[in-house]
DNA sequence: CTCACTTGGTAAGATTCCCTGACCAAATAT
DNA sequence: ATATTTGGTCAGGGAATCTTACCAAGTGAG
């Protein structure tokens, strides 16, 4: 089995877990929202570059953001280095449901690390951090 | 940064990789197509079973299947065992596909080795296999 | 300074994907 | 026989995404 299919599987899995946990915590986020909210960093990021971040048309992003801008996620504040731009920052809320999502996501890890053991997790995700240079459009 | 987020890199730019190299070939398939023709075997599968391991409803599993047999990828043909149920089969053209598809993954899987150094990518290969067992719902 | 070009973002419209709920028909179990 | 499970379709709608087109602010060259 190919290996991309593996990884594929169990990114799912987890996907899966941090949005129900989300859910469950009352934060009712869409897939795409949350991928989204996911990228947006504590100093704020452009428009633009959440979108090629997220690998999505920016016009996706704008719709998305709209959404979650509305549910009280982020806001947008102007960027002050250019008149143009605005910066899209995580809220309160949005910072918020990132905890909900880190907390889960350490779960995880945990069950992975007893799973396989610490040292095996610890060589999978090195690996998966040096492929990362030749499959990440992004950087 | 996450196991997980890392995998999803990966399999994404795998996923994309394929896409397009199927797309060169003159095969036009959109993603959700193409992931579910990947989980066509040769001996065939019913729609329910189909729909479950690529994790969708029966409904958008027949939906694609209509999509992918209108294009010649697939036939629908009758199970012999139950009269209800039909079996999707590959057709010419779907495993025309599968076979663009498993050339473009031998490739990238060179690169992997390449990059990481064949044994580190067999260890993790081999740690995903094992991940599986608590992550694929499916099995 | 001004004119072309780049960059940040929005608008409109269509398509694709996927879901829920309801339903039917064949098979299986009691 | 009847009830339940299993395989699948139909109808309708919502979410995500794309393409094409556009505007406005910044940047660079002459």
């Amino acid at each position: 089995m190919h290996p991309a299919l593996l990884m594929f599987i169990a990114a799912r899995h987890v996907e899966q877990r941090v949005l129900a946990a989300l859910r469950e915590a009352g934060h009712d986020l869409t897939l795409a929202q949350a991928r989204l909210l996911a990228r947006v960093p504590e100093d704020g990021i452009r428009l633009t570059q959440l979108a090629e971040s997220a690998q999505v048309t920016k016009q996706t992003a704008g719709f998305l953001v709209d959404q979650v801008e509305k549910a009280g996620y982020v806001e947008r504040v102007p960027d002050p280095t250019d008149a143009r731009a605005r910066l899209v920052m995580v809220g309160p809320r949005g910072r918020q449901a990132q905890k909900v999502a880190r907390t889960i996501e350490r779960r995880i890890e945990r069950e992975w690390a007893e799973h396989l053991g610490p040292d095996r997790l610890r060589l999978v995700t090195d690996a998966l951090s040096d492929l990362r240079q030749i499959t990440d459009p992004f950087l």
